[in-house]
DNA sequence: CTGTAGATCTTCT
DNA sequence: GAAGATCTACAGG
């Protein structure tokens, strides 16, 4: 039941578990938006996003994928392993951002977590993957963590259904014919969008 | 509104 | 040694 604009409040919500990830990324992707990421902070505090925007990385196949190729690194080896862990690396030397890993491990492909919208806060608060990782402090140390409640980060579901639409990704233009694939899923007019 | 530059540093070649 | 799954500020039209 989708009465109230951009999916706030939120309704019963269930904890999704490190399984429901270890299954198709572009699925997982496109199902992730409109769920809730839950980060319980030092303080022991719990703030909730609604996730808006996600894009699919689908591994050795995908230009555009860290493990394009089989490429097995320091950096890429969480992605080798189980589903429904945390992929956390840094970019142009000061932003993190956040993965989910998706299928069972020898699958390294995962879903990039782009924007979102916390009750209470302004709309383009974690309207992009580095604003979301520093809205909710999210860094390295999370690398190779379990999705749960025991990591202090997690994902609930509850029914939100929003419309969903699929685009090119951002900045992969290096990525060759990757980079037209319609990977990238956005909650459709969302205000919290990185980009329309 | 568009374009461009600078910040800043890990990762891989 | 170069590039990057980004963001912000500022200049110009």
């Amino acid at each position: 039941m989708q009465t109230e604009p951009f999916g706030l409040p939120v309704q019963d919500s269930r904890v999704l578990v490190p399984e429901w990830f270890q299954r198709d990324t572009t699925e997982v992707a496109k199902e992730l938006v409109g769920c809730l990421l839950c980060r319980q902070l030092e303080t022991g505090e719990i703030v909730r996003a609604r996730i808006t925007e996600t894009e699919a990385y689908l591994g050795i196949a995908d230009a555009a994928c860290h493990t394009f190729g089989g490429r097995k690194t320091p950096r890429t080896q969480v992605m080798y392993g189980d589903g429904g862990h945390f992929y956390v690396y840094q970019t142009y030397g000061m932003h993190f951002l956040l993965n989910v890993i998706t299928q069972p491990a020898g699958v390294p492909e995962g879903v990039l977590l782009r924007a979102a919208m916390a009750e209470g806060q302004p709309a383009r608060w974690l309207a992009g993957p580095a604003l979301l990782t520093r809205g909710l402090c999210v860094d390295k140390s999370f690398y190779g963590k379990r999705v749960s409640p025991e990591s202090a980060l997690w994902i609930e579901q509850d029914g939100c259904t929003p419309p969903v639409i699929a685009r090119p990704r951002i900045g992969i233009d290096y990525a060759g014919e990757a980079r037209e694939w319609p990977l990238r899923f956005c909650w459709e007019k969302h205000p919290s969008l990185s980009r329309p």
